[in-house]
DNA sequence: CATCCGACAAGTG
DNA sequence: CACTTGTCGGATG
């Protein structure tokens, strides 16, 4: 059973009526049991429990039917029971029909939900059907289990109070939720006395929760005031610490707890929050705060590893090395702290402060290793009273309000933590409360408003630009944002439409940091490395004394939230051109780089740009052809048969798209030539098929579509048709290939904008295609939808520097490409995703392939090449030489 | 006209 | 849920 098939059985389960006696059973068939198991189970002689109508697998979960006592008890009777203990199970569960409490037993993380919604809550009982969760280990556990209790919490609160979670309340709630964890961190480090706040709470609020409503809200009153002014307030709430910094100010108001969020609110006041990490609990909290970032969650916050990759060759590792430099002179040490105190770190996105949070801590932490060694040194008395690194040296400009508060909380906690570290070195620290000045959040958009207000670059001192500005590709943003990124580049010639919105926070990146103390370092989509945002973005960066001084290629975007996002990210570093040292990282391994290009490559910077027809003479490639047609002119096989045999044979063609050429699929489409309408019309199932695609036409938001409307019998876009033969290259193809997938059809079919076309060209085109210095181009100077290739007729094919054939060597490649398909052919009916499949590819294929890299090389160079990066050199030369020419030439 | 892209999207185990 | 791998068609040059 998959997880789906799971999912479905629980649903299966939650609609059913309830039968305490039967749950048990259901459940263990729902959790992929054999029915003989399950048989066994009912017997008795598989069952473990020794709870009155509770079922007990080995290893796999225990269940009990709630009592009276409620679902909790039975739960807790659950974790009690020696056989539990005995035999393990991963899961503990009770239920009485109406809601249910689970235990993940391993990890003690629990589930309270209605019982109707055990289905969505799947992931969780995975663990009875013996399948792991996903638990990294990566990062902070504590992190991981907080943001779940909180968003549990969250979701519970919003359910008992539904207009809390309308717009016009959220802003209340997102208050209420900072609040919150504000106390439940402030009780456990010390900031409060221990546990004064939940005490409080728990003693007031009534068994089941009735009354936490009014007495978190006197709480909260009492922390916005000085204790001498409560005379209005409850005498308990007297002793409650005054907190003030805004934190409290404003409308303090609490939403109605019921049951279930009174259990999330015990629970999450039991963590213990010591533990906490700011640096990314930040966007935790927001992501609970409010529930589209929550969706979101997998975007926004960015890792601890990844936010490393940034600040360490930003200026972290750099500092090690000082410090390690001057690790016996105390001037030498000095001379470090004086600068560390004197660097700003600025993020221009700062959401709600991860990175700078991060900064701040590891700043922190390399100060208190010096100060020891100059304790060591010099003895303790000689050191500084108070640390030297300000809160107020940390800026950002974040746009919603909400982040940027949670930013300055976050860098409070981040504060408070720093101090204890300090106070557990040296004795002393500085008193907690009231909140103080904190470090500089701007609330506002960052394309707007000039940096340079917001944290000057200084004379006295460095600026480190760092972050994760949001990504949005050029076509998905919307008027505003567009207008935001031409703004940015308004100075410029040029269209920067295609450009992803985080170019433009490149661009204002490097005009801060020209000609300052200053260097950046981002985090960004790995498409503005790629095809064409590369020569429409980097001239402009790079111009005027910047260079990439260090930059991480191609990494999966990764966090511990649950749904990542699907995106592939890089980090490039800028700086004002220097002797020093380029650093290039692949994953986790670093080289370094005489020089660093817009491509990430360690070669000569070069970018190429997008041609209409091939510079070196090759045949015309065109793109496919595109349908806009909602899918109603494609056919499946029984379809296309149905009209072969009823006469209407002639108005269908084969169609190829990608997934045609690369794993023989087969589709069919309607192919009507404008006199062929009537009497395609006589056909009903046509005629339906074509008013489907007018109606669809006519919705579509794109008036190029709409104008096709009334001719739905055709393609809107028909680039090209085979008289002959035609030759496919998928436009998108996996990159584990070792050679790029290339096919030769007949004049049957059409080819769909899936892929690229040339038709009715010689076979030694094939050659060209399929060669290994031919991918080694593609791989380079194309986009890319992931890591995986994205093969582009004007970027790809027009710019592919080949040298001046003869046509004895051009006979010799049609006959090399035949050799290739001929061997194709011996493996039939293997489809290209087969034979080319890097594990199981036949020898004899790679040997044709091999050949005809041979071949085609030597007629490059006179020898085959001996690795990719001399290709890559040769092609490069090749391709300056002849942009080169053509210049001259048109001047 | 002729593309180039997607903090993706859909299918699979 | 994790992993693989290329749809589809709008917006723009």
């Amino acid at each position: 059973m998959n997880p789906t098939d799971i999912f479905e059985a629980l649903e299966a389960i939650a609609k059913a009526p309830f039968d305490p006696a039967e749950f048990g059973f259901s459940f263990a068939e729902a959790t992929d049991n054999a029915q003989a198991t399950v048989s066994k189970l009912r017997g008795g002689s598989l069952n473990r429990s020794d709870i009155e109508g509770g079922v007990l697998m080995n290893l796999k979960f225990h269940y009990a039917p709630a009592d009276a006592l409620g679902v909790e008890a039975t739960l807790d009777a659950l974790k009690g029971s020696k056989r539990t203990a005995k035999h393990k199970p991963a899961i503990l569960i009770a239920t009485d029909g109406e809601t249910v409490a689970a235990e993940h037993w391993k990890s003690g993380e629990r589930l309270h939900c209605a019982f109707s919604e055990i289905g969505d809550h799947f992931g969780f009982f995975l663990p009875a059907a013996g399948k792991d969760r996903y638990r990294p280990a990566e990062e902070n556990p504590v992190d991981v289990k907080a943001t779940g209790k909180l968003a549990k919490l969250y979701d519970a609160l919003v359910k008992a109070n539904p207009d809390w979670a309308t717009d016009a309340r959220r802003h209340d709630m997102n208050q209420f939720m900072t609040r919150l964890i504000f106390c439940m961190f402030a009780e456990d480090v010390g900031i409060f006395p221990e546990n004064q706040f939940s005490r409080a709470i728990f003693t007031h609020a009534g068994d089941k929760g009735e009354e936490a409503h009014g007495v978190l809200i006197s709480a909260f009153q009492a922390m916005n005031l000085p204790k001498n002014k409560r005379t209005d307030l409850p005498a308990w709430s007297h002793d409650l610490e005054y907190v003030n910094g805004g934190l409290f100010a404003g409308t303090i108001d609490a939403p109605r707890f019921d049951v279930i969020a009174f259990r999330y609110l015990r629970e999450a006041c039991d963590l213990d929050w010591k533990e906490i990490n700011p640096d990314i609990f930040g966007s935790m909290i927001q992501s609970v705060a409010d529930p589209k970032a929550r969706a979101e969650l997998g975007m926004h916050y960015t890792s601890v590893p990844n936010i490393m990759k940034v600040l360490g060759p930003l200026f972290l590792d750099e500092l090690d090395a000082e410090i390690d430099k001057a690790w016996d002179r105390p001037n030498g040490l000095r001379k470090v702290l004086d600068r560390m105190s004197a660097i700003r770190v600025f993020d221009p996105a700062c959401g709600s402060g991860n990175f700078l949070v991060v900064a701040y801590r590891e700043l922190r932490a390399r100060e208190i290793r010096i100060l020891r060694r100059l304790g060591e040194i010099e003895g303790q008395t000689q050191i500084q009273m108070w640390s030297q690194i300000p809160i107020t040296n940390f800026y950002g400009i974040e746009i919603t309000d909400f982040s940027a508060e949670t930013a300055k909380l976050a860098m409070f906690i981040a504060e408070y933590q720093a101090n204890a570290m300090f106070g557990e070195a040296f004795g002393r620290k500085p008193a907690a409360l009231p909140l103080k000045v904190g470090a500089s959040i701007r609330n506002g958009n960052a394309l707007r408003i000039d940096w340079a207000d917001v944290c000057s670059p200084l004379v006295d001192g460095e600026v480190f630009i760092a972050g994760n500005p949001p990504f949005l590709g050029g076509r998905n943003m919307n008027a505003d944002q567009k207008a935001d990124v031409a703004h940015a580049f308004r100075d410029f010639s040029g269209s920067h439409k295609a450009l992803d919105m985080v170019a433009a926070w490149y661009l204002k990146a490097s005009e801060y940091i020209r000609g300052k103390r200053a260097a950046a370092a981002l985090v960004a989509t790995n498409s503005i490395c790629q095809g064409a945002s590369v020569p429409a973005l980097w001239p402009k960066i790079l111009a005027d004394g910047l260079e990439i001084s260090f930059a991480h290629r191609t990494f999966k975007w990764r966090n511990n939230a649950s749904a990542n996002a699907a995106v592939m990210c890089v980090v490039v570093g800028l700086r004002n051109s220097s002797g020093r040292p380029k650093w290039l990282f692949d994953e986790t391994v670093r080289n370094a780089a005489a020089n660093i290009n817009a491509y990430l490559l360690d070669a000569d910077d070069s970018f190429v740009t997008p041609e209409r027809i091939s510079i070196f003479g090759l045949p015309e490639m065109l793109f496919g052809n595109m349908p806009r047609d909602g899918g109603h002119l494609i056919l499946d096989q029984s379809e296309a048969e149905m009209l072969k045999s009823s006469g209407y044979g002639h108005l269908v063609r084969r169609y190829m798209g990608s997934e045609e050429v690369i794993k023989g699929k087969e589709r069919w489409c309607l192919w009507i030539e404008d006199h062929q309408v009537d009497e395609a019309r006589t056909s009903s199932f046509i005629s339906e098929r074509l008013d489907a695609v007018a109606s669809n036409r006519l919705e579509s938001p794109a008036t190029s579509t709409q104008d096709f409307s009334n001719r739905p019998h055709r393609f809107v876009q028909i680039q090209g048709v085979a008289r002959d033969h035609s030759i496919l290259v998928p436009s998108v193809s996996s990159e584990r290939r070792p050679y790029l997938p290339v096919a030769r059809f007949g004049a049957d079919t059409i080819s769909s904008n899936l892929n690229q076309a040339i038709y009715d060209a010689p076979e030694w085109c094939i050659a060209l295609i399929a060669s290994r210095i031919h991918l080694v181009w593609i791989a380079t100077v194309c986009g890319k939808l992931k890591s995986d290739f994205r093969y582009s007729n004007t970027l790809g094919w027009n710019t592919f520097p080949v040298p001046a054939f003869t046509e004895s060597q051009l006979e010799a490649l049609s006959q090399s490409a035949r050799a290739i398909l001929k061997t194709r052919y011996k493996h039939h009916p293997a489809t290209i995703a087969d034979l080319y499949d890097p594990d199981k590819m036949p020898e004899d294929l790679r040997a044709a392939h091999r050949a005809n890299d041979d071949l085609l090389e030597s007629m490059y160079i006179g020898r085959p090449f001996k690795t990719d990066t001399e290709r890559l050199e040769h092609l490069f030369k090749l391709y300056a030489a002849k942009v080169k020419k053509l210049k001259k030439e048109a001047a």
